[in-house]
RNA sequence: AGAGUGGGUCGGGCGACCGCUGGUCCGCCAGAAGUGGGCUGGAGGAAAGUCCGAGCAGGACAGGGCACGGUGGUGGCUAACGGCCACCCGGGGCGACCCGCGGGAAAGUGCCACAGAAAAUACACAGCCGAUGAUUUCGGCUUGCCGGAACACAGGCAACGGUGAAAUGGUGCGGUAAGAGCGCACCGCGGCGCCGGUGACGGCGCCGGCAGGGCAAACCCCACCGCCUGCAAGACCAAGUAGCUGGCUACUCGGCCCGAGUGUGAGUCCGCCGUCCUUUUGGCGGACUCUGCCAGCGGGUAGGUCGCUUCACGCACAUAUUAGGGCAUAAGCCCAAACUCAAUAGGUGCGGGAGAGCCGACUGGCAACAGUUGGUCAAGAUAAAUGGUCGCCGUCCGCCGUUACCGGCGGAAUACAGAACUCGGCUUACGGACCCGCUCUUUUU
RNA sequence: GGGGACGUGGUGUAACGGGAGCACACCGCGGUCGCAUCGCGGGAAUGAGGGUUCGAUUCCCUUCGUCUCCA
């Protein structure tokens, strides 16, 4: 299999999966993104993004929504298999950093780096509530 | 050179690595699924707002009228439009040029606050005059006349009236007791005639002393246009809830959906026969289809396929199906062997058609545009693709050196902004770059 | 994607084309030992731009925002 490839498998497609992982997943949340984790049964994770209408027009709602899944795509390997993951931006984080008058975009280094530590957390918390 | 004005074009580029999505081809595999790879298409001038006009789809519908909505100078262009072009009128600017929902106010209704004498009716009110006729009084005297004054009774007048957005033509001269289009000159206004123009309208001449306020983006009148709803339209498949009412209509069986059977009826087609022939009509026989339909109200599902992304046709090549099979619950999508006559289907190549496409040239036209001809081109996602990171160049901003040019460093989702059935417009947003035309001012020749 | 409705002080709402009001909230003063109730006074708005009109919250156009509906 291929290293760094996103098909469409490796998404939430249909609104009944963005419920389920709503609904029996554990939430974390740092000031740019929030994530929601949720086991599968298909063996690898499985990523959906939610951008509300709130963070922008179309297009940095697109803007985010890429980098989201290039941050996914990029460190898949290294996050645990088996879950779905659920990430949303919030749109707090984008007027506070608003310079001017428009809002500053977050890099995608930085939505990177929020998101492994986001998994790191939940997954270090999960272990040690299962002991 | 400076200031300004109108129109048009573009709206970052190159490379590397890693991805996404449509199409197509190839490898692994018996084939598909799956998987790996090759080639190729993949956001905009506004994709936006959804303000108009169409195509397309569904529903309704004889025709006409009413109601409702829209448009509004004239002529043209366009598939159509509230769009575009030219012209007219009014306003602004020295000018190039810009702006204007720019029909009707003697068809009718309504409104015009406050202020003001008065707000649509032409007069009252305040005011002016005292010529003319009275009254009172003073002076002169020729004793009933002249001159003056007062009063504002009769009478005359519409100029003048802290206002107001708007006040019954304006300015000047004459005129008068005071005045007044009362008279005259110019301007404005109205009517008539002639000329020019397709027309809106313009020009000239004559006549009339002046008819008459504003608002129709108030109701309204006139002319013209318009059925309603929108791709979440609509068609189909799957899953699934719960039916009810009314109208027309054969029966039997099974408890219903639904299915089966029988016969009748209806429709279509074919053959035969009769009336002299044709049209027509009737009878007989055979084959096929239907056996429930329509309208209204209510309930359920939110999964999928098509619509959906340019393709009629011809030729050539290879292929598939009619005849096997795979994936999928199904609609649908796809594959292989043998046969190759035909039909059908899609693919590739060549030709070529269509596009209310786009661009260039020519012809016609002031122009919008039309015709001819040549070239060019093709996104189709559906929790929703068209990207992420890095390097170089370009652009912009800041700082420093440098006063020009330039160099260094740092920064910048590098302006506005993301297709959702498709076109034609309009409107709005937009850092900047380039091109063309024109106007004014200054300087030089 | 496509329809529809609506924008008035901090909040909820009125207003035939002519003075922008009401209630709650807020601030100040009085009152009370203090607080509340109460009395008096005050500040604070027509989403933005343009047009029609003598004059727009109201009528018209553009724009921004909010809510709602659909197979």
């Amino acid at each position: 299999m291929k290293q760094f490839s996103f098909p469409k498998e490796k998404r939430l497609v249909n609104n009944r999966q963005f419920k389920a992982v709503l609904a029996r997943g554990r939430r974390l949340s740092n000031g740019l993104l929030t994530l929601y984790m949720a086991e599968n049964d298909c063996g690898y994770p499985r990523l959906g993004v939610s951008v509300s209408k709130s963070c922008g027009n179309a297009v940095v709602r697109n803007r985010l929504k890429r980098l989201l899944r290039e941050a996914f795509r990029q460190s898949q390997d290294s996050i645990p298999a088996g879950f779905d993951y659920l990430l949303m931006v919030s749109p707090q984080w984008l007027k506070k950093s608003r310079t001017g008058k428009a809002a500053r975009l977050p890099t995608f280094e930085q939505v990177k780096g929020s998101f492994l530590a986001l998994v790191q957390e939940l997954t270090r918390r999960d272990a040690s509530q299962r002991e």
